[in-house]
DNA sequence: CATCACGAAACAATAAAAGTTTCATGAGTT
DNA sequence: AACTCATGAAACTTTTATTGTTTCGTGATG
């Protein structure tokens, strides 16, 4: 099953952003991504319409923080994702009138839903401020050695 | 991102066999979860291996319990489907020196592993003689009302 | 007014999962 | 022995979600 690295990808890059001056553009940051301009503006709009960062078109434009990291939680940037579960675990749906269906799911929406507690739990008490260390003068555009 | 209902699925025809005196061949299972033999065979294949149920060829053939429903757990049965993650959150990889990244997939390493073990453990706690009530006369090839 | 960069929409490519087809093998039935 | 049923295995096709690409429009800077 696929995974989605998007809640990495954009925490990393917001917190390289806060060391820039000049907003990013979404070449830039595609670029350091490993993909492309049109996805990078997809998924920033997400965090964009929450109001962690702001958008400018035109010369010297790009993508800006709006918001200190302090005040930016796993949390925040997961929910501003949109991701309709954190669980590559579904429930069946062929029966669901049959006992037997019906208990299961139960059974596994339960932990599930536990488990999803803690998960977002977790991600409340986390700022981005608290991963922004030890990061120096490590570029932003830097290339990856393990790429192709 | 898709669910993987295999968990949920395998749960209830494991319930349902249970119930019956001769095996179940793939095609009756197909048909009660609206797919088809092949990948009954394939998804059974696992449990098989990890000696959950056995497989017969030729007349009066097909897959029946090898072990008693207390003596599986919803924790057995997920790793004999053998996924490799529950979550759709990945970390990313393109720049696996850069010590914002290295932070950004610690932290969200340590959430998901916390909230993982949380949700095997409760899936190891629950056997699945436990999920086997009140199903009364619900037969086994009942179809949905839910379908197309 | 030329260039830069986002916004939006339509389209193409990719990859994982599921479905399909075919043939082989083994187990009962007659 | 021949027939039928059902799994086992392999190759192939289909489906679907995601990602990538292209194109055009708009606004902002110089």
């Amino acid at each position: 099953m696929r995974k989605d690295s998007r809640l990495s990808r954009m925490l990393h890059v917001l917190i390289h952003m806060d060391q820039l001056d000049a907003p990013a553009t979404s070449e830039k940051i595609a670029t350091m991504l490993n993909t492309n301009p049109v996805v990078v503006r997809r998924t920033m709009a997400g965090l964009r319409d929450k109001g962690y960062v702001t958008s400018v078109k035109g010369h010297g434009g790009g993508w800006s923080l709006a918001v200190a990291l302090s005040d930016i939680t796993l949390l925040d940037i997961h929910n501003a994702l949109g991701e309709s579960s954190v669980f590559t675990i579904g429930l069946s749906d062929e029966h669901t009138s049959c006992p037997i269906e019906i208990a299961v799911n139960q059974a596994i929406s339960d932990v599930l839903i536990e488990a999803e507690a803690l998960l977002l739990e977790r991600f409340r008490d986390v700022t981005l401020d608290k991963l922004a260390v030890g990061f120096a003068d490590y570029p932003l555009n830097q290339q990856t050695s393990s790429g192709e």
